[in-house]
DNA sequence: TAAAAATACTCCATAGGTATTTTAT
DNA sequence: ATAAAATACCTATGGAGTATTTTTA
């Protein structure tokens, strides 16, 4: 799979001829047609319908496109950076999970910015799997929600124990008594983003127990879930942290319905990043800073925070 | 450029050593020599310092890897992805501007899910400039804010003019006397993402009136941005219907600044979603749910929404 | 001096071209 | 009948191998 088979391909679907594609590639027509002859022996499958004169996409080649797309797109962007001398600003990115960017994230950049204003951040939200992002290099580090486990290409490490709840609207269709697992199920599910951490697990959890699929929702951020909830579209799990005040306030209400997982919240990276002295600077600031935080909810309750 | 020599280049990045490489890919170590050669002399670079006995990447090399990783993933996933028989859900994928997603798009999915329970939807959020989002497939349509301007790539329309204002916390260092553009490019930048719509705009605007670089800082959500806003952490440019609630209730502050330029809400779309019957209906119900929500806003106010 | 990368050289697979045939409208 | 894709066939580039030399730690 070459970036001339891929541009080949690209061509012919937008022309919807071998002809015309082969003209606007300046090649012989019978090019094109070994070129893609050779993309559908590599992938199996037919990527054109061609009945002698209508060439039309296949489903399997409307699929393919998307990622043609992006992979010929992202060769020449990187034919582009590795030019470029200039070092791009070089922020360390971190990746987080929806609903700790806004509780867990910025007490620790606020710590940083105090004390290392210097330190260039970029914070991604995660919209799949943080393991997959760090392997990946999209992110040098993420902040995610999960299970405690660890993986053989990344390190990590648990910053805190995070207490999830469900919760739906005021007016949601679930009352105050427990509510068993199939019930739950049947119940429209909002979330920030499929992929990433504990998410999965509670839709398996849910889809284990419902006879019916899940209906899921994903609204990119934690904020127009809560909006979406309030409006009473459907039920979510969310760290209580993130839904504290719209629970005391009335404005959400607590599903009672314990997960069967315990999670944390915790921090992976990549392995070389291992040796950046910002990333020492980053850790530290992130262990403390939510040190710090678990401390005062624990003395504002009276109570060491929940496990 | 194909997979082979970016398999190639990765695994020698990996080993730090063409011979490691090349018993790791079973093939002559020669070959590696030739592959990464090749890719040095397509790329115009040198990709690897080699002294002899020690191999490392050089800066070009580093920035290579990340683009090489991603590219070598999404040709496995095209591969196994176009043999997979299933339509896997198929939802309208909808990218939004962070500062959309809660204020104008969660009503316009509530409009939907009454009257269109059947319609999925995936809502991401936009980290780029909307149109090459749509351009690479990434998205079927985008909901963003820009200045009014059509593309070749891509149809849009307008569904509102959407007020901007610059805010900052509290006890921030910008009284209530009009500040100049200047004064404003000293400040720390908040926002969700550099790249999407305005926020780009706005930094143009500062950057050529500050003799500074701009300092900005992306946290991925307007949540967590007014969270930081609050911290005290910078300024920030918004919505005025995002932080409506934050400056009724003084937990943020207007800064007497006015955007030399005028944005609306827009939606662009694939061209080829034009004739999706689903997307027919989400953008009928767009422009109904924001006429709506304008309304009610224009009689709450006793008078018209500001242009 | 030993380990590892580069070079020299050969071979063959294959990509691309031209000329032609087949096919479907 | 005509336009367009497939096939046949030829050529040449270049990728991959073996054997060898160069390099440096």
């Amino acid at each position: 799979m070459d970036t001339a088979s891929l541009t080949t391909f690209l061509s012919v679907a937008e022309q919807s001829s071998f002809t015309k594609a082969a003209i606007d590639l300046s090649v012989a027509q019978p090019t094109v047609t070994a070129r893609i002859k050779k993309l559908e022996r590599d992938l199996a499958c037919d990527l054109f319908n061609r009945t002698g004169a209508l060439i039309r996409l296949t489903t399997a080649g409307q699929r393919f496109r998307r990622y043609a797309h992006k992979i010929v797109k992202l060769s020449r962007l990187a034919e582009e950076t590795v030019l470029a001398a200039t070092t791009p600003a070089d922020a360390l990115t971190v990746g987080a999970d929806s609903g700790l960017t806004s509780y867990r994230l910025v007490p620790i950049v606020e710590y940083l910015y105090r004390r290392h204003p210097e330190l260039a951040l970029e914070i991604r939200p995660l919209e799949e799997d943080p393991w997959s992002r760090i392997g990946d290099s999209d992110v040098d580090c993420a902040f995610f929600i999960d299970v405690c486990e660890s993986s053989p290409k990344a390190d990590s490490t648990l910053l805190c124990p995070e207490p999830l709840v469900v919760v739906t609207g005021q007016d949601g269709p679930l009352g105050p008594e427990p509510v068993p697992t199939q019930r739950l199920a049947r119940q429209p599910l909002l979330c920030a983003h499929r992929g990433s951490g504990y998410q999965r697990l509670f839709e398996q959890t849910l889809g284990g127990a419902g006879e019916t699929a899940v209906r899921a929702l994903s609204f990119g951020s934690i904020d127009a879930v809560k909006r979406a909830l309030t409006a009473g579209l459907g039920i979510s799990l969310l760290p209580r942290l993130s839904v504290a005040t719209e629970l005391a306030e009335g404005r959400l209400v607590e599903v009672p319905w314990t997960a069967p997982f315990q999670v944390f919240t915790q921090v992976a990276w990549h392995r070389e990043i291992r040796t950046d002295p910002r990333f020492a600077v980053l850790l530290d600031a992130a262990a403390r800073a939510t040190a710090e935080q678990v401390a005062d909810a624990g003395m504002r309750q009276g109570r060491r925070p929940a496990l």
